[in-house]
DNA sequence: AACAATACCGAAACCGGTTTCGAAATGATT
DNA sequence: AATCATTTCGAAACCGGTTTCGGTATTGTT
């Protein structure tokens, strides 16, 4: 029960209303001398010291944050952009990473400002305006884009920022990004252990880096172990239920269809179990899917997908590592991080109904 | 692309160097007199604002958002605590209303400022230091509890808030529902006219006010269908796909399990659809399962779920309207919106497979 | 043309902190 | 006891805006 009762004893105070010089007031000393106390510095007796901060506590002061900032010329904000979530909700990452990443944030004293996007204006307003009044110190940016206005702009600002997932320019700026390039190579190997030989694959859109680097994960392992690269397995997608539908309808359809498909994502990979169940595929008896993402949803549909997953948590803790050694020493040289995924086999995929080995003994 | 070229006819300008005194130097003009041009004040000759106003955008003067905000005495910025999320990340809604929020917000000219909570803390303390270090001028809160300690913090404090969900205090506080009682009525009656009897409900949290008002709706139309109320059938839910598979166990190995499943959110009903295949359960034939949220998921498993559905975005658009309006004018009276959820028939419910038709003819 | 009213802008206080600088008080040294 | 080094705090500038107040310059009135 937190109750509010003002006792008689102790005078209730609404939250917020003595200010500094109240304080100093009340003391006999200056404002500067109490901000100095309660901030550590040195030149302040320890007599005096204990005083202000028992008055403080007592008192109940905290410094306005608005005052603090303008004094101190920073705003101890974190920006995060929600890119246009063109109805596809099926985002159980952002509230996780927004989380994560507050999370993490507090612990430096850092606040995180959420800004969404708007549709009709460039990708790009949003920074500006945030950078140009300056309520934020720097930004945590997320899907990234090969070429990337947003990165480009910022590192023309020169404004700290950290991504989410590598660029073209990712020699500039720190980044952060899970290994998707491993994360496929290790699907796909697993799909052909099984012994798949005809492996679809449902990108991301072109312009999405990260979705390249799937890609040429299951490209590299299909050379790696001697499987032929057929150009119409490859389909690409947007990262959609929707999207993953339309894919696996032109992979299934094929005469000779595919007996796996990997996913550049787990809402693709639930288009593609619809799509699949409608054309009379059993999954994963005649059919393989596995996603990306690791979105807990997953477990509970039929069958449980497989997918390949890694901690948003840890994703925004590093994250926010890294820019706040940004902040800190702003000259320091670019670094970055990449984490794995690791594939969590949950039974959307399984051997191909008939296993027609060739010789690849050699080649695993 | 945008270019960051630095022309030689047009010299690049770092974002937001340019400060009010400078502009009123280079005009000679005292920073006040510009103040008041660029906020259209009567008492400036329309020349002089022109000429202020040309060279502001000129030289790209952006006022500092932490200098106004002090001198004005506000922060233009609305807080929005995520409650502790204990590994149930089913949550869409999240990331979907967090969206809305921040654009509807950003309509006003404010922002979105998001905090997590720590699990380790008491749940106003979040609270107590967005406002008492004054960086709020509000506050955006869901999920509330019956007994909700942050509103009861809010309103002994008089700081400006809007709830999404009732409370125990709803009398006291704007806030913004979905008329969820209405809602499982509907549900509930459309169960019953498919020819079901025996109807299960697995609910939330006792201690969120949303849950109770669902059962009760739920209660409501079976006493008014004539249907007995049969306590074992209520089973208990936590909101998360683990609950409602153990609520569906409970549920389905009695001696009389129901013929469908209500269930308080669609995370829960994803959990029973998972515990009711795993016991032989066909959905629909041999159990009807309805959910509650209209997450796009529900969409794409199998079958697909049907749901009672709500605009998240018309929630946030809503709240901010009523959190704006209190922020105007504090002492206006207390208001509130209630809108309704629809239900959205997608296939997890059906006619049960044997229909033992008592006489109910003149109940529905 | 003298006077009142009005339009327009400068000066300065203010918001609530932080930080630098210098002076006073204290203590140590010879 | 005089000198010097230290400790400790007050005074004041500053961050970058907003807003109030008062004084000219301009216009309008008779």
């Amino acid at each position: 029960m937190n109750d509010v009762k003002a006792g008689p004893e102790e005078e209730w105070v609404k939250s917020g209303e003595v200010r500094i010089s109240d304080l100093a007031a009340e003391l006999g000393l200056t404002k500067g001398t109490v901000s100095r106390a309660l901030n550590g510095y040195e030149d302040i007796s320890k007599k005096t010291r204990k005083r202000v901060m028992e008055a403080a506590t007592k008192r109940g002061y905290v410094p306005t944050t608005q005052a603090r900032r303008l004094a101190m010329g920073l705003t101890e904000t974190i920006g995060l952009v929600l890119p246009p979530m063109p109805s596809q909700p099926v985002n159980t990452f952002v509230s996780e990473f927004i989380n994560s990443v507050s999370a993490a944030l507090h612990l430096h004293g850092y606040d995180l400002l959420v800004h969404s996007a708007n549709s009709e204006e460039s990708e790009v307003e949003p920074y500006r305006r945030l950078v140009q009044s300056r309520k934020v110190d720097g930004f945590i940016i997320f899907r990234t884009n090969e070429k990337d206005p947003r990165v480009n702009y910022l590192l023309n600002e020169g404004f700290p920022f950290v991504t989410h997932g590598r660029t073209a320019r990712m020699a500039e700026h720190d980044w952060f990004d899970i290994d998707g390039e491993k994360a496929f190579r290790d699907a796909t190997s697993h799909l052909i252990k099984l012994g798949h030989q005809r492996i679809g694959f449902v990108g991301g859109g072109r312009e999405f880096f990260s979705a390249q680097l799937r890609l040429k994960g299951f490209r590299t392992m299909l050379e790696k172990c001697c499987l032929e690269n057929v150009p119409s397995l490859e389909q690409p997608g947007d990262l959609t239920g929707q999207g993953g539908e339309i894919a696996a309808q032109n992979l299934l359809k094929q005469t000779r269809p595919p007996t796996a498909i990997l996913c550049a994502n787990d809402a693709t990979a639930l288009g593609v179990m619809k799509a699949a169940r409608e054309l009379g595929f059993n999954i994963p008896e005649e059919l393989s899917v596995i996603g990306y993402d690791g979105i807990a949803l997953g477990a509970y549909i039929d069958p449980p997908l497989t997918t390949l997953t890694f901690s948003i948590e840890e994703s925004g803790k590093e994250m926010v590592n890294l820019l706040m050694r940004r902040l800190k020493s702003p000259d320091l040289p670019v670094i970055s991080k990449l984490a794995s995924a690791i594939l969590k086999l949950r039974g959307s995929e399984g051997p191909p109904s008939s296993i027609q080995n060739k010789n690849m003994e050699n080649c695993l």
